[in-house]
DNA sequence: TTGCTGACCGACG
DNA sequence: CCGTCGGCCAGCA
């Protein structure tokens, strides 16, 4: 009740990917999973398309797919701007990649 | 109005 | 092991 309301699918989406702490990622099986649709992880990405002038600050870099890997990368204006952003945060990245992905991994509903 | 595409994932052969 | 396909929601030509 508090968790969820009367909002769109990708309107959850921006609302989970606000609530993931820093220096952690999830993914958008993981999402998608939590807005009760596994198979809309497609829905997800293209969510995180518009999300900078859907909702602008939106961290999509800790977005990244069921691999770890930086697939939406070059949506940041850059090829490397995620990968920055990530280490910013204290997240080592080799060759696209989250190193230790799954030490942090957060998962939406489940921590929260 | 119909059809296609999209930062994915999982299953099948 | 690798290639292919279906599925979900929303926006655009």
């Amino acid at each position: 009740m508090t968790s969820v309301e009367n909002i769109s699918f990708f309107q959850k989406v921006y609302a989970v990917v606000h609530k993931i702490p820093r220096g952690r990622v999830t993914t958008y099986g993981a999402i998608a999973s939590y807005l009760g649709s596994k198979s809309s992880s497609r829905m997800v990405g293209w969510a995180m398309n518009h999300s900078h002038q859907a909702d602008p600050g939106l961290p999509a870099h800790r977005v990244v797919n069921r691999q770890g890997m930086l697939t939406g990368k070059h949506h940041f204006g850059g090829n490397h701007i995620m990968q920055q952003l990530l280490e910013n945060e204290g997240i080592k990245i080799t060759d696209d990649q989250v190193m230790d992905f799954k030490k942090i991994f957060w998962d939406p509903g489940r921590e929260v």
